[in-house]
DNA sequence: TTCATCCAGACAAACGTTTGTCTTGTAAGT
DNA sequence: ACTTACAAGACAAACGTTTGTCTGGATGAA
């Protein structure tokens, strides 16, 4: 009996403002005032203790269509991303989410796979539905907007977006002096798309501390990825590539963990082992790589730290807060696992025919 | 020049239907006809173009607030999720995400780590927020809602909900046939979490299964996933469970991929082979399981699809279609790789002290 | 009694749309 | 010249809130 008047009522439609007022004999504008509280205001607790239960009793929701419209808040942040079942992304999005829901806000999320007019469209879009402030995982924006934005992994430096980014020379100094302590001296690169944010601040880097560790790059020894994918199989044929070059290396530095775990798999379907032939250094240090077999040395990026970053500078920005920073580098860790070891014999051997 | 325009127009805030009836001496009815091309009005096509143009000019971007407050139409859904940074979900959700942008709809997502007071409660806050409907992955709904719903991997039936799951008798059939075939007596069980949706109906379908194949399912080798983890280590310690009560096995049959990752771990650490002294069946086929080492045999769930067809339905059930499906069941694929074998002998002699 | 005060709540306008109805002005038909 | 008809667009109400102002009545003080 009880239960089944539950359920009735979750079955209904929740009651309008008005719908309550005449139950209750009040005007709207007066129940408004109770359920909100509105200070200032003179209304008997009789009066308040009847609207209350009138509002449980009739499952009223307050309409934030209606809300928004008036009081233009809507606390609704639009997200763009490029892809939804990427692991980067999520992880970002998942700090992202966490933080805006703890603070009261809902987000609208928009993938646009690298395109370049959605990627114009949308932010439109999202500022049509309400949208208060925008955060960009990895997305090429061309230009700026009127509305706070907050971007990870983003490159461009544009007015009114704050750039939350991995310290990229960082990174490249934990993963470059990690190889060149074990002994590596021939290393071969792995560069990111070029669609993708971080691609070109993570090679300059690379390129940066290899000059100062005295390790040439040879460009017989850097590939580039192309494809837009998100499995594995986004390294497996650069290094088959790599392979066919028949360049002496003892090292991969992969773009990231995927990719990494797609260029063991060449190596090995070469019949190379790693790290006894070949060490291959990761990033991301993404949920699995812990887990791979050989387990991943990489760079762990605090992305859901960053998500949390990019989230309440959002928010601050949104509080009016106006001396928020352009830019904030976020600092790498370096993972060292199973897959990087002292330079491997065979991997000479080979090399020398 | 045009540039710097282009840049200026960017930035500004989308005028109202009001600044642009005001600045053509219209009134905002009638642009709103115009733009909308509303049929059966006559309006002349020289202002038509005016309007347009108008429109143009001011970067006009009409209020989906106002518009969905007015029409009843807000083109949203809630989508209820336990966790962001989950493979199976987010594959799930960009099966969703791509079917309801390319119908014009956007989706407001809300996750609840499965605590039951937000699961209560964000279905509510979602419809305030104008979501004409609601689809739940992995997500233990316990009462009817006002609104139509679809559950991906929901394990009630409620009124009003479809359920997209897949067909886990079918599931087992393929995963046990296949050990059977290969000649597993001693065959170990992973149960699922208990706030896992599919745990109760994978574990009844096996016990069904088994008891089909004539295949025993001894207590002491069914060992039951407790943790709320997304990584490896959720399926490591069970394992090491099952290792230290010294029954004889030779496969394992893992509740999913992730747990399967770190099964296969755990026995590694206890020097046993994969798949030479035991067999490891996963389950979900996730992006990595095809480059894992050794490669996972495992089921596919086919996740993206499972998220398209539960925003078709959903969409569908929004124009009014009534004969939607209480459940929908959808075939899984038997993906043979490396880590099923014949049983091994270790294990066996190892079983036998 | 006569103000002034204050309480409780009503009233109205506004947010930005959409849509049904009404009004003008012009052109065509008789 | 007088309806009739239609084109072009204005007008108003509505969606569900919030918020500033206003009012009627009760209460208190002088």
């Amino acid at each position: 009996m009880s239960a089944r008047k539950k359920e009735d009522e979750a079955r209904e439609k929740p009651a309008s403002l008005k719908i309550l007022a005449d139950y209750l004999g009040l005007c709207p504008a007066t129940v408004s005032v109770v359920l909100n509280d509105v200070p200032g205001r003179s209304i008997p607790q009789k009066t308040r203790d009847r609207v209350r239960a009138a509002a449980r009793k009739f499952n009223y929701q307050p309409s934030l269509l209606a809300r928004s419209l008036r009081k233009k808040r809507t606390f609704t942040i639009g997200v763009l991303v490029p892809e939804l079942s990427d692991g980067y992304h999520t992880m970002v999005m998942s700090g992202i989410g966490d933080h805006l829901m703890r603070e009261g806000y809902f987000y609208l999320s928009a993938h646009h796979r690298h395109k370049p007019d959605m990627i114009e469209e949308y932010p439109r879009i999202l500022m049509g539905r309400g949208a208060e402030g925008l955060i960009a995982i990895d997305t090429a924006l061309s230009h700026p907007l009127p509305l706070p934005v907050v971007a990870v992994a983003g490159h461009q430096k544009i007015a009114g977006v704050t750039n939350v980014v991995l310290d990229h020379l960082r990174a490249a100094e934990l993963s470059l002096g990690h190889l060149y302590q074990l002994g590596h001296r021939h290393i071969a690169f792995m560069r990111g798309q070029p669609f993708s944010a971080d691609s070109d601040d993570r090679w300059s880097s690379i390129v940066a501390v290899a000059r100062k560790l005295n390790i040439e790059i040879k460009p017989d020894l850097v590939v580039q990825l192309e494809r837009d994918l998100t499995s594995p199989e986004l390294g497996y044929p650069v290094v088959q590539q790599l392979l066919q070059s028949n360049q002496r290396f003892t090292a991969i530095v992969s773009f990231n963990d995927i990719a990494a775990i797609g260029a063991i798999r060449a190596l090995r379907d070469a019949n190379l082992g790693v790290p006894d032939d070949v060490s291959v250094f990761g990033f991301d240090d993404i949920n699995l790589s812990a887990y791979h077999n050989p387990r991943i040395t990489t760079i762990r990026q605090p992305l859901r730290g960053m998500g949390e970053t990019a989230a309440r500078i959002l928010l601050q920005r949104l509080q009016g807060f106006k001396n928020y920073p352009q830019e904030l580098a976020v600092p790498p860790e370096l993972i060292i696992r199973e897959t990087t070891a002292p330079p491997g014999k065979r991997a000479l051997r080979r090399a020398r025919p």
